[in-house]
DNA sequence: CAGATTATGTATCAATCATTCCAGAAAGGG
DNA sequence: CCCTTTCTGGAATGATTGATACATAATCTG
């Protein structure tokens, strides 16, 4: 029928995630997408479409892979508290790692002002972090793991925004002690 | 001598600030530039440098600015929770009038990772709201109104963490319920 | 193998980017 | 009033932006 591509899309999205997730819409130019996906314009427009609906279809994926993470390690997790815990850890341990990174969805936020959908998406995929979180509460609750007095879903938001922070200061450079400090003064919102 | 300059460079810094705040510093161009202050690309030049200069002067100044609102918002205060409060409160329903505008160290945090100056002048300006934050709590520590087995700076970096992600929250407009909710919760580590 | 169809890469596009240049205008000192 | 100095604003600057045109190459169907 035709000629068959010669490149994989759902790879070259991820490439192209991890670039703009480094370097940032505005400051990501399509030469260097081309040069880090080893493709021409022509096969780029062909695939992609334009420069936005590759950041958008990279925002989708790592929304994707963030929230499944996150789904795995309350779910997998038999207590709430230290699974949180953890999951918060690792984060500034990925930042301390990588400074340049942060989490796309935060950078998205700030960088994508003139980008309506992708600030429609930041919404949508926080909602998802709170109702993640929420739904982990609520089960921990009943199981007794936390007081019965507490809202599960005003803990959610709580620890959702805060998620958020973690990722500005991790992208700050403030430090490991400083991060670390801040995480053992919000635990003590579960107990 | 020699001809004076036709407008006030303090209040054009003003100005810049605005729009970077507003716009990013990357989808703000010299055109904007130009055109919000109303004067030559020449005159410009002359004042200031360069747009990455400006940049780091607007930067400088909301920074300073900032400064002096929570340092004085914490300065008067007779007691340090309500205060605290207040003050997290009223970035809330900035965000909410605003969402465009979000803080300008946050967004400079991850807006500017090709602008090590930038990025320097964020850390720093993090620290000085711990270091704030921090005074506060152990005078008011001292006047009993926290317990004494807490810890001031384990509580300001925990503040100022909380703080970045109202922030960010409040770009990604998740609304006033989501934010006072996380508000409620955080303010229970104080306790 | 012929033909239809799609991918590929190069050349090119107009638009915009930040910056520089420069001729003229304003202002104070002599 | 003249001279020096600085400011002013618009016209270039070359570089880079995202996007398109198009000729060629590859692939599948028949």
């Amino acid at each position: 029928m035709a000629r068959t591509r010669e490149f994989d899309i759902d790879r070259a999205t991820d490439r192209a995630m991890d670039l703009f997730w480094r370097r940032g819409y505005a400051e990501t130019s399509l030469q260097d997408l081309l040069k880090e996906l080893s493709i021409g314009s022509g096969s780029f427009y062909a695939a992609f479409g334009s420069k936005e609906q590759l950041y958008l279809r990279a925002l989708e994926r790592y929304i994707s892979l963030q929230h499944d993470d996150l789904e795995q390690a309350l779910g997998e997790a038999p207590q709430i508290l230290p699974a949180v815990r953890k999951v918060l850890a690792a984060l500034i341990e990925a930042d301390l790692a990588d400074p340049t990174r942060g989490c796309l969805v935060v950078n998205a936020s700030t960088q994508c002002g003139e980008l309506p959908p992708a600030a429609d998406r930041v919404t949508d995929a926080i909602r998802q972090v709170e109702s993640l979180l929420a739904g982990a509460l609520e089960q921990a609750q009943a199981r007794g793991e936390i007081s019965p007095e507490k809202d599960p879903r005003e803990l959610a938001r709580f620890l959702t925004t805060f998620l958020q922070g973690i990722r500005i200061v991790g992208r700050a450079r403030m430090g490991r002690e400083f991060a670390q400090d801040a995480l053992s003064a919000a635990m003590r919102v579960l107990d």
